[in-house]
DNA sequence: TAGCAATAATTAGTGTGACAAATATATAAG
DNA sequence: CTTATATATTTGTCACACTAATTATTGCTA
């Protein structure tokens, strides 16, 4: 095992997760979805989990706070979420799907599925158990706490 | 096999690439690396591959061509990298890195092994060769001139 | 209840990523 | 030689990631 192929895989892993996205991104845009793909996440996740603070939402979605911020600020001006405060800490936002939303939601999300699926052609269901399993190894040793 | 499935997956991907990336990113700013993980990739590719066009640079990098053209003016603001024109072909530079980039290099070198080396902890021999060949599928899968 | 630490969200600043358009130079076709 | 086309790089714009600092509010504590 040579300590150089770590930094190999690595930057194959940075690589792939970003034409993974971008592939997807194309695909929104030509069919003028009108939403980025991190957007969509965001509005996947408000779709199956209504209700939420911007806090719970940004770690649904794996995001930090002042990143999913301005996504939502985009998204709302899209009309498609709104965010109202919560009654008993005016702390926080809740946050919402509108109806615009919500329609969004069900009018992409099948188109969504067949654009995602594209990338695991030629896999089959031990890859897809195997590179679970590996990815969230590896999320876990690098765990905030995590210092030796 | 559940369609929606595809859509965690790439979710992961994406995660966890990005805690690879940011995880490096801290062990840089807590040692005062005095780069970014970004421009390491950029400085070690020079190192391996000296007197290259900026458009090789970039495929190496895995990085488009402005994304390096930026990476570039700042290495060169912080005296690691120099541009020379080419002799034959005034549109494009030889890029090489100075003699305070090739100290740079060695010296960070072995500790960037180090900080590389955590994210595969607990996994084996196979799982980086399970981890790579999937990965490779799926870039090969999103190869631009593949429209099913 | 006054003061203070903790928390939710935002803002600011820098770096990176993708894409399109602009610039400068090279090469090919006529 | 001139025009057209291709190529290398840069610039501009928008979106996202991460950090640090700021604001508003809450809840604890003395």
């Amino acid at each position: 095992m040579h300590k150089e192929s770590f930094n190999r895989y690595s930057l194959l892993l940075d690589c792939t997760a970003r034409r993974v996205k971008q592939y997807a991104q194309v695909q929104f845009n030509l069919g003028n979805y009108g939403v980025t793909v991190d957007q969509w996440a965001v509005l996947k996740n408000l779709n199956n989990t209504a209700n939420i603070s911007q806090k719970e939402l940004a770690k649904l979605c794996g995001k930090d706070q002042p990143t999913l911020t301005r996504i939502l600020d985009l998204l709302v001006k899209k009309g498609f979420v709104e965010r109202t405060i919560h009654k008993n800490d005016r702390r926080s936002f809740i946050v919402q799907l509108s109806e615009e939303g919500r329609n969004k939601v069900s009018e992409l999300e099948p188109n969504v599925r067949e654009i995602r699926m594209k990338a695991w052609e030629n896999l089959d269901e031990n890859d897809f158990e195997d590179l679970q399993r590996i990815l969230n190894t590896i999320y876990k040793n690098l765990e905030l706490n995590n210092n030796d």
